[in-house]
RNA sequence: GGCGACGUAGCCAAGUGGUUUAAGGCAGAGGUCUGCAAAACCUCCAUUCGCCGGUUCGAAUCCGGCCGUCGCCUCCA
């Protein structure tokens, strides 16, 4: 079975075929960086970090480019009102945003583009656009001709009347079609601009990706991604300016993640209804974050809510537990065959159901069917071949999804390296005080050493601890 | 108003015509193990898929109506 994914542009499941063999470039959209970016945010560029960690787990070389849009009117009044330069504004969230990226295991893009590095591109692509009769310049801006493009609309399924419905009445009421869109603003006195042949300006919202795409991937790229609140105007956008310019498709598969929702409204700067990254970072794992969202799929809106994220780190507790230090001694017999054989379905399943539209919530099932029969072969004392292979198994299916399976991060002052032989020391004192059947004791200790975050278990081959967050 | 998505157990959620009289995770109940706990394992936990009709030998799955939720139509991942 092959890879099918949902393409937004017609709107039906399609097997995926790259331009290239064996090569797949995709362009995702990132965000407009004028304050701390939200888990919404964070959902989209995990979503397609997975996307893009599967593609390469099928064997593809993928060329994976994301931009930030560091130019652009929300920068520009933030910047106003905290009295800052606009551009120190943006470098500031633009690197905070990859420091995120990090924090969330995202895997390093092939290339990060922004708008500000990209304008000589940009200024050219206009200037094509204008030569081919698909722009046009009103007082120093340049807008789209929407009617020269007789297939607008056809991403969002949208008539250009219904397209024009909406649309904000405002200063540049001389507009040949109100659904004409900015690729060039004139500059207003006191705003940054950059010198273009239309006078000073800046540029529009949507050419930017036209130009990334087109000067760092090509006229045609596989993969366009982004949230599907970019659908319309966004993405349709791109779609006019880029395919007018080269006259060639310019993506082949447009992919959309749902939006991530807090209680029942999707998260949103303009709400104010949002957990930051960094505050969600400060109470939960990377991996809680990726467990909400790929326990749902990627194209639906996902539900946010503490119980929630506490449900999933008791699964991931879970799915870790099953990773614990393997001591059986059965290597062979029925007990170890039924692992490997759990191990191989394992695999299968989780390959079935990630091409099946990346299906995560099926495939993470299937995962924990896995953790569960390397459970129940601890129990009959396999060790060996078959069980280093199937937690093996874990490991690398958790890691396509992009888990890290760390778990609580080691307090600070633990530096020392003091703390672990103490515990040891207090384990083997405890131990002592088990045998001299004093449990009272014994179970106090056990006690104190968990509020303190450490749990002891106590085996059939003697007691093991770990950390346990409060 | 226009375009689109969705409504499955206490919660999150997969499943889109028979192999499912509905995966998986969390929570809950009982049991095994244990000095006790924890972890783990076993069993149970929706005769039912928003509601009402229809198509079909057969529907959570297809069609129609209704109710409800959400997204886009303005900046938005």
């Amino acid at each position: 079975m092959a890879l099918r994914v949902f393409n937004s542009l017609g709107r039906e499941i399609q097997s995926f075929q790259p331009l290239a063999e064996g090569c797949v470039r995709m362009y995702v959209c990132g965000p407009t960086v004028y304050a701390d970016a939200h888990i919404g945010h964070a959902m989209s560029a995990i979503v397609f970090d997975m996307i893009r960690r599967y593609l390469e787990y099928l064997g593809y070389e993928v060329t994976y480019v994301t931009n930030f849009t560091d130019v652009d009117d929300k920068i520009i009044d933030r910047a106003r009102e905290t009295e800052q330069d606009p551009f120190e504004l943006a470098e500031h969230y633009t690197n905070r945003y990859l420091e995120h990226l990090r924090d969330l295991n995202v895997k390093e893009a092939t290339e990060y583009t922004r708008v500000t590095t990209e304008m000589p591109n940009i200024i050219s692509d206009i200037h094509e656009l204008g030569e081919a009769g698909y722009a046009y310049e009103l007082n120093g801006s340049v807008y789209f001709r929407v009617l020269r493009d007789e297939d607008y609309g056809k991403l969002s399924q949208r008539r250009l009347e219904d397209a024009r419905a909406g649309t904000r009445v405002e200063e540049d009421l001389d507009k040949e079609d109100p659904a004409d869109f900015a690729l060039w603003k004139a500059a207003q006195p006191g705003e940054p601009y950059w010198e273009s042949p239309w006078g000073h300006g800046r540029p529009g919202w949507h050419i930017e990706c036209t130009s990334m795409c087109r000067h760092h991937l090509g006229d045609t790229i596989d993969i366009h991604g982004g949230g599907n609140d970019l659908v319309f105007p966004h993405h349709e956008n791109e779609i006019a300016q880029s395919e007018s310019l080269t006259g060639q498709p310019f993506a082949n598969y447009w992919l959309h993640n749902g939006m991530m929702q807090l209680s029942g409204t999707k998260m949103s700067k303009s709400l104010g209804n949002l957990i930051t990254i960094a505050e969600f970072l400060e109470d939960h794992s990377p991996d809680a974050l990726r467990m909400v969202v790929f326990q749902g799929h990627y194209r639906k809106p996902v539900q946010f809510a503490d119980d929630i994220v506490a449900a999933a780190e008791r699964g991931l507790r879970r799915m870790r537990q099953g990773l614990r230090f393997a001591q059986g001694r059965t290597t062979v017999g029925p007990e170890a065959d039924a692992l490997r054989q759990a191990t191989e379905r394992a695999r299968a399943d989780f390959r079935a159901h990630m091409d099946d539209d990346f299906n995560t919530s099926a495939a993470i099932a299937s995962i924990f069917d896995l953790v569960r029969a390397i459970n129940t072969a601890q129990a009959a004392d396999v060790g060996g071949l078959f069980m280093d292979a199937a937690q093996d198994t874990v490991r690398e299916l958790m890691d396509v999804l992009g888990f890290t399976l760390e778990g609580p991060a080691e307090p600070e002052e633990e530096a020392s390296g003091l703390a672990e032989p103490l515990i040891e020391l207090l384990i083997e004192t405890r131990s002592e005080l088990r045998v001299a059947r004093k449990f009272e004791l014994a179970d106090r200790l056990r006690d104190r050493l968990g509020e303190l975050g450490i749990q002891l278990e106590d085996g059939p081959r003697g007691t093991t601890w770990q950390r346990n967050r409060a």
